[in-house]
RNA sequence: GGAGCCAUCGCCAAGUGGUAAGGCAAUGGUCUGCAAAACCAUCAUUCCCCGGUUCAAAUCCGGGUGGCUCCUCCA
């Protein structure tokens, strides 16, 4: 096993990753409050901890993934009074569409997916811990968190209790039953309408954090190897979080190391509804395949934010009528390279067993060292890259290649694409299948009319079968015209269409 | 006011003390009836600016400039 060193938020540096048994990895990701469909933003933040849990399967670790689901939460009861639906099936609803939808970026499943509703015993019991020892109170049906009990508060975030509490007070937020500004709430009273269960301190539902630190607890234990989610959940949510678990277990338990994935921006600015900048996911996998998005991501440093190119359409009058998602649609094109190379080691067929060339068996060790190093999926890209283009060049090329040794080179290189390829969530489809969606887009996309093309097409088969080139190179020139490129191939001409940015 | 991040070729993007990965674009070439695809070659003596530390800095320190985020629901 490689020995993997990963970005700690908390030690804030590279430090060598321990697991608390070798060979195993307890993971906790902080999943989505489903109370309206999911966005890219959420796609992004899944894709990240997605592929970290894809390379520590890659790096031969046995996983055990985490991530919850929020299901009892003030956005979920607010969104359900303005639909007249109940909370609980609203939640239900918009669950089983984020997980659908996270589907399409080939995110896999977690291994457990817990809800807080289905958690509610545990998080009572936790609270009634916490009041216990000395570091909740409870006044008029509300349970809070004393943060003035737990002296690292703060840690995570890099925040003294002190600048919070300054920064509060300008904000005139605080509550009146709370002791200091900074508590937060273990546990809230129900209001009239809402969904609420019994406790020791009457009818009520529990609050924001409290959920992360019952459910870690009930699936893996009181101390864990990894704890993600995204940036800006740093403060509070696991500020609050530490809180929560170390005041209730100890100054050593819980999460031993922190890891957060920077954010999506749009133009260099942050992605907010009032800006007009949200995009959901069925949006971008109908614009440029659910795969381009998970390519894009990957691409990129899961921690540095990353920058998302939208380009609003508009008609000759200047009516807006769509979005181009540029960025995006280049990734579509690096993405399609490497389905056209796939497609061709596929039909050159499988090797005898043996060796092989020497530079067509190091993309796994390659992979291999980067996803080691703090998960550096764009230096596999690079790898990626290279074993491509050997596997072109061995494909176009034989001459003075045992026969053998380049089939058996050509196939390794294949059957290493894809495995590398899955560590990062990419390269799973059938290349025919991929190839013929990515041109019904871009059919799409531009307008073309698919009779028209075929009828030229065959046209100009029958031309060069008469020997006619130029009137064959006429309809090469038509069909130019209307964004199509021929291929002409020994099996025949297909086509395709030419997409430049444009 | 408090906490923190970022600035690397026309564009995207790794690299965080040892002498600038990779992709796109561009240019030339091979292949092709012509093309496309594919492959080959070229493409940052330099990493926002100014100082400093060091045998050695894009990487560390100090000071600027520009951009962004968190502290309030937020992936």
């Amino acid at each position: 096993m490689t020995s993997l060193r990963l970005h700690d938020s908390m030690r804030r540096q590279k430090v060598a990753f321990e697991p608390l048994q070798p060979g195993k990895v307890g993971m906790y990701v902080c999943g989505p409050t489903p109370y309206a469909p999911a966005h890219i933003g959420h796609a992004y933040s899944a894709i990240s901890f997605d592929t970290i849990r894809r390379s520590l399967k890659f790096l031969g670790f046995d996983v055990r993934y985490v991530r919850n689901i929020t299901d009892v939460e003030d956005k979920i009861i607010k969104a359900a009074h303005e639909s007249n639906e109940d909370p609980m099936a609203l939640a239900a609803r918009f669950t089983d569409d984020y997980n659908r939808d996270m589907a399409r970026f080939n995110v896999m499943a977690p291994d457990i997916e817990p809800k807080v509703s289905t958690h509610i015993a545990e998080i009572i019991a936790l609270i009634e811990k916490l009041v216990a020892n000395g570091s909740a109170y409870a006044t008029e049906g509300d349970v809070y968190f004393e943060c003035d009990t737990f002296k690292p508060y703060g840690q995570l975030s890099g925040q003294s209790l002190e600048d919070l509490r300054a920064g509060a007070s300008d904000r005139e937020l605080v509550e009146k039953s709370k002791k200091s500004s900074a508590d937060f709430a273990l546990w809230k009273a129900a209001k009239p309408g809402e969904p609420f269960w019994d406790s020791p301190w009457g009818k009520g539902r529990p609050g924001w954090h409290i959920e992360c630190s019952a459910m870690t607890h009930s699936h893996l234990g009181e101390t864990f190897d990894i704890h993600g989610g995204g940036k800006d959940l740093i403060f509070p949510h696991h500020e609050n979080e530490i809180a929560q678990s170390q005041g209730a277990y100890g100054t050593n338990t819980f999460a031993r190391h922190w890891m957060h994935n920077g954010f999506l921006n749009f133009g260099g600015v942050k992605m907010s509804k009032s800006l007009g900048n949200v995009f959901g996911c069925g949006e971008i996998a109908k614009a440029v395949g659910g795969e381009a998005l998970r390519f894009f991501c990957v691409k990129h440093h899961y921690r540095s934010p990353i920058d998302f190119e939208v380009e609003e359409i508009r008609s000759a009058d200047g009516t807006p009528t769509g979005v181009r998602f540029r960025s995006l649609e280049a990734a579509d094109r690096d993405l399609e390279y490497f389905y056209i190379t796939l497609q061709k080691i596929d039909a050159f067929g499988a090797g005898d067993d043996g060796a092989v060339l020497p530079d067509a068996e190091k993309l796994i060790t390659s992979a291999r060292e980067a996803l080691a190093d703090d998960f550096n999926s764009p230096k596999v890209m690079a790898a990626l890259h290279e074993a491509a283009t050997l596997a072109n060049k061995l494909l176009a090329e034989g001459k003075g290649l045992d026969k053998q040794l380049r089939k058996r080179s050509i196939a390794r290189l294949g059957k290493d694409l894809r495995t590398v390829g899955d560590s990062l969530g990419i390269f799973s489809a059938d290349p025919a299948v991929y190839l013929r969606e990515r041109r019904a887009r871009l059919v799409e996309r531009k307008g073309i009319d698919v009779a028209v093309v075929e009828g030229l097409l065959a046209e100009r088969v029958a031309a060069r079968a008469a020997k006619d080139y130029a009137r064959g190179d006429a309809i090469r020139t038509e069909l130019g015209g209307l964004g199509v490129e021929l291929l002409d191939t020994p099996q025949g001409t297909d086509w395709r269409v030419h997409d430049d940015a444009s």
